[in-house]
DNA sequence: CCATTGGATTTCATAATACGCAATGCTGTA
DNA sequence: TACAGCATTGCGTATTATGAAATCCAATGG
């Protein structure tokens, strides 16, 4: 009983009640598709019967999670837009760190990224880079990826047990994506080791050939770990000397969050 | 039968399956409280029996829509910000605005909005502004405001037929905000006319005293309006040539959607 | 111009579904 | 240690959402 279909984002774990399950595997068709789709399509898409998805959706066009497009279609609704600012406002990292990166920016002309850990997962929040042409890393805010593959999700990892640490390997394979992906376990928690020592981290084209990362963590007020920001150009741009700038701009985000650096550093 | 409860945002009308509207009434919760809320909390705002609420919450919490705060507390979850941030790519629109906009917003040093009409009200998706300190005018991105006390939402309403116009009048009753609110229809239909004459559309403090807008209607590649361009500023601030500028930047936009200038407008 | 088709809606009897009561677990406090 | 307040879970039941089929609507073609 693992998977009865696995068409979309795939995960949509075991809800005790239906019509949320349904509710989402119409949000993530939706999401999927670049353009407004039909309800035939839809209805294809997750199993429901057009009869129930259309009633399904009709509500959600009532709460306008979704609208209605040309033509007996639907597509993701503006509510989606107002629900997601407010999730952006309130994290309060987010807003201590604004003009930090925006700095820091400025200082090194490649892109900056906030990000926070969920599970297994950091998820970007937020960015700072620049619109004019030329290569530039890009992520998507509200985009995922593991821990064991980004800088800042190695931050995180540095700070759980040792014991956690084996059992996210364990539970989610150390999958990698190129062939610089730490993907034995010995090797991740010497990295992480590693990590514990210097105080920051890297990526060495390990979630993206071409692409290296280097992250230095956010602490709050009580001296956890709440975010991470790292900076991600092309590995032939990357300067060594960003690294001090780097840890100066998160520092400076920390104390705006309330860290005082004689506080010692502790997590849940 | 207009209002059973307007503790929140207030109108999640009527919808098919329950289950939709409980989980609104939720996530109309927890977007009106700023902090994270109990259980208990929010089974009382809604008037759901605890072990509902925990039910439907917690698939919530399965599909990232809600997120566990510290000590059994709920809040708006990461997955609204990547549903929003899809939404907010997927505005033709805002692609096109982005740049116009930002220069716009450096020639006048105001905040420069764009939005679209959602049924009767106009919905703010994208902004230009300074963040340095002084006297700024903010609007939420995902906010509304009705059409006739918006700059844009004049835009909208003077290509309605006389009888739109009218049905709008009484279904809403013009409701005002200011002692400079239009709530007469007779006024408001000379104000629209004068708005068809000119091509452009002010906000004499309407929806706010002390607050001026000007807006100019963005076409696409069919030569109809889909967006609103404006400026909002502080009436004593206010220039009477920047109207210009604005202009110009509307109609750059709406030819990066592909409008041709001798295309004549229409609306469907 | 009417027939046909494919899809979106709506209806309605029915069985599966989500409900809420009541019992249990958990956490922080007197 | 016992209590209090809340979050969480189990379970029989009534309500609820369901899906087959009927209807409506728009576009296509004879």
């Amino acid at each position: 009983m693992e998977s009865k279909s696995n068409k979309n984002s795939g995960d949509v774990s075991k809800t005790a009640i239906q019509v949320v399950e349904r509710m989402m595997n119409l949000l993530d068709c939706l999401a999927d598709q670049e353009e407004a789709s039909s309800l035939k399509l839809l209805s294809q898409k997750t199993g429901l019967h057009p009869s129930t998805a259309h009633r399904i959706l009709n509500d959600m066009v009532a709460c306008r999670l979704v609208e209605r497009g040309d033509g007996g279609t639907y597509k993701l609704g503006l509510r989606l837009l107002e629900l997601g600012n407010l999730v952006k406002e309130r994290l309060s990292v987010r807003e201590a760190a604004q003009l930090p990166m925006r700095a820091l920016h400025k200082l090194t002309g490649e892109t900056v990224n906030l990000s926070v850990r969920q599970g297994d997962e950091i998820v970007y929040v937020d960015r700072a880079y620049s619109e004019r042409s030329g290569m530039q890393v890009v992520r998507a805010i509200g985009g995922r990826a593991p821990l064991h593959l980004t800088s800042v999700g190695k931050l995180f990892l540095a700070l759980d047990d040792p014991n956690q640490v084996r059992a996210y390997a364990t539970r989610t394979g150390l999958a990698g994506h190129t062939r610089n992906s730490i993907t034995q376990l010995a090797k991740l928690e010497s990295e992480l080791g590693s990590v514990r020592h210097v105080g920051h981290s890297r990526d060495n084209e390990e979630l993206e050939l071409g692409v290296s990362c280097l992250a230095a963590g956010i602490l709050d007020d009580t001296g956890k770990l709440v975010a991470g920001l790292s900076l991600s150009s092309p590995t032939d741009r990357m300067q060594p000397d960003w690294l001090k700038a780097l840890q100066e701009t998160a520092l400076q985000i920390s104390k705006g969050l309330g860290y005082k650096p004689q506080t010692s550093p502790k997590n849940d």
